[in-house]
RNA sequence: GGGUCGCUAGCUCAGCGGUAGAGCACUCGGCUUUUAACCGAAUGGUCUUGGGUUCGAAUCCCAGGCGACCCA
């Protein structure tokens, strides 16, 4: 082919759309080569951190002619007249490859212009396959003497800035996969992840425990105070709702007679996002037919330093300057004991809420006025004064029963249930009880929440008599456990924001742009189509506001301000 | 929910009423020991969106979107 042919000069190369069309463009070129710029297989004889290791002694301008295939991601480009150096990046680090047109051409001889085709048909970003020995070069750089290659997909969009990398928060999140290719420490949160959850099933299997599987989708949300999300099943034309809880599930398995589960999953949760929540997250509970709190809180310790020790090598971590010691045993403090050492207020004498009140006014417990028992007094002035002191692992126990439905009373101690949570870092990590085994005082408790949801509380759910009558049936003394895997790997990553432990965070869409809309002026329903799919029609829309919207410069921003949050609305689809 | 900050080229950033800039990336030329390669040339923009003020707005004002952080 002729050289202008070949080289059609465009007035510019720098848009995006511009450096694609070139990218298209050696696609194109590779395939008039006869070859295939999305090929099929490779095969992989090693990783790049594998030979940095097993070589790091070679010396300078050594060679080794050990026949190695390796295959990866092109990070950099270093091309001379008829020599070139790449970095390539697979899953395990990065290797340099030795590019030296003699050798190339005197091995592809069945390609023309190897080489050339090579520096030229080549971009950061695109995946090769390479082949060749193993060399340290006089500038003692590790690196793959390179007798053949193969692009085996070609990229069509530039990679971030090599030096400065992707740094905007919101694009991390967003494109994670552009996040992982230049940022290669955010891979290794994730398989912190992997070891750690891995871990956790490896410990409960070891002692018996099984992982049975519960519904997400449920037509009843329970077993914690929280808002659902709320789906719908056509066919059967029922709502449905997304699990808050795994708990009443679980523990129906255990009247069904299996003594230890346990159920490692996502739980959805309809409210806020912050660096730590997540609408969806990861939760584990854990069953154990026969044992109480206290057998609980020795399996939490020695489940999470073993944890760590297996992923980390270690039970002392970092955390965002914090030197946290993971070593069991941890401290065990009664609620009671906590709020008093750091209120002086001793909430076991108090007899009537008016008192109570009084001594939270005293201490500045903010909204006091609005609890109307001991227990949430109590609870409140922990949560204010005690919660975010508690930096290193703490069980905190013996909660009242006002907030906490589903636990048994104490053994000796009236008002309070047989309760714990654990404390790391100033932040709830697990929480876990003597499981409520009486159906009838359980079916109370449930009624009062019930209550609470007739009221308005939209956290509250109503009584799941299924699982009611699970119990009549009749449940073992059992305890249970409940730890929040993310803001445990954010823990033992030593991450700050819950987004950086979830590999695709939610974030709120960007596009609310209009697709199209209609108005029927009878029934005075207006119609939008959103270009990422949703269907709305608002009722009682007046014909001005329509008019408005036709006339709108940015249609957008006009549902925004005049539309949405004004008018009922139906989603369509 | 409240507050603060941010959004400018593919990426990282400067510019803060008077002709939209730099580095890297991209394109072209040169180069067989580079590693943020180098040298030379060229190119790249609806300054987050919509209004307003002004002779003139990336810049000032108002409102919206998205994000980050802090507070509740």
């Amino acid at each position: 082919m002729s050289k202008s042919k070949q080289n059609p000069q465009p007035d510019n190369n720098s848009t995006l759309e511009e450096i694609r069309n070139t990218r298209l463009e050696k696609v194109a070129q590779i395939k008039e080569l006869g070859l295939n710029p999305y090929a099929y297989k490779w095969e992989i004889s090693h990783h790049c951190q594998q030979l940095q290791d097993t070589y790091q002694n070679l010396e300078n301008g050594q060679e080794i002619e050990v026949k190695v295939s390796l295959a990866g991601r092109i990070l950099a480009r270093r091309v001379f007249g008829k020599l070139a150096f790449f970095s390539l990046q697979d899953e395990s680090g990065t290797i340099q490859l030795y590019l030296d047109k003699n050798k190339i051409d005197a091995v592809m001889t069945n390609i023309e212009n190897a080489f050339k085709n090579l520096t030229k048909l080549t971009d950061v970003g695109d995946i090769l396959g390479v082949k060749g020995t193993i060399k340290r070069t006089e500038k003692g750089e590790l690196s793959i003497y390179v007798g053949e290659y193969a692009i085996l997909t070609k990229s069509l969009l530039p990679l971030p800035d090599k030096w400065h990398g992707l740094t905007d928060t919101e694009k991390r999140y967003r494109q994670r996969y552009v996040d992982l290719i230049v940022n290669p420490e955010v891979r290794n949160t994730f398989r912190t992840r992997a070891k750690i959850t891995a871990g956790i099933r490896r410990y409960l299997e070891d002692k018996e425990f099984l992982e049975i599987e519960t519904p997400v989708l449920q037509s009843e949300a329970g077993g914690a105070e929280a808002r659902p999300f709320i789906t719908y099943h056509n066919t059967l034309k029922m709502d449905l709702y997304l699990r808050i809880a795994t708990e009443l599930h679980l523990k129906r398995l255990v009247v069904g007679g299996f003594e230890r589960v346990f159920e490692l999953g996502r739980i959805f949760r309809n409210e806020g996002v912050s660096t730590k929540h997540n609408p969806e997250f990861t939760s584990i509970e854990v069953y154990q037919a026969y044992g109480d709190y206290d057998d609980m809180m020795n399996l939490t310790e020695d489940l999470i330093q073993t944890v760590a020790q297996q992923t980390l090598g270690k039970t002392s971590v970092e955390y965002q300057g914090e030197s946290i010691n993971l070593q069991a045993p941890w401290r065990r403090e009664t609620m009671h004991n906590l709020v008093q050492e750091k209120t002086g207020i001793d909430f076991t004498v108090f007899t009537d809420i008016t008192s109570a009140k009084k001594a939270c006014e005293e201490v500045v417990i903010k909204d006091y006025e609005k609890y109307n028992t001991i227990g949430e007094l109590l609870n409140q002035a922990f949560e204010q004064k005690v919660e975010e002191t508690l930096i290193q692992p703490t069980f905190v126990t013996d909660y009242p029963v006002e907030i906490s439905p589903l636990a048994k009373p104490h053994r000796s101690k009236p008002g309070l249930v047989e309760r714990f949570e654990l404390f790391i870092v100033g932040r709830e990590l697990a929480n876990g009880f003597s499981e409520l085994t009486d159906p009838v005082d359980q079916r109370q408790r449930l009624e009062a929440q019930a209550q609470k949801k007739e009221a308005g509380d939209v956290e509250a759910h109503s009584v799941d008599e299924d699982f009611v009558t699970a119990l009549e049936y009749g449940m073992p003394p059992t305890v249970g456990l409940g730890i929040g895997i993310d803001r445990l790997v954010m823990l033992l990553t030593n991450s700050e924001s819950i987004r950086d432990v979830i590999a695709f965070p939610l974030l709120k869409s960007h596009s609310v742009a209009i697709h199209e809309f209609d108005y029927d002026e009878e029934k005075q329903i207006l119609r939008i189509v959103f270009e990422n799919g949703g269907i709305y029609q608002y009722h009682d829309v007046p014909s001005n506001i329509y008019k408005g919207l036709k006339d709108a410069p940015s249609k957008g921003q006009y549902v925004n301000q005049q539309i949405r949050d004004k008018f009922g609305f139906d989603h369509e689809n």
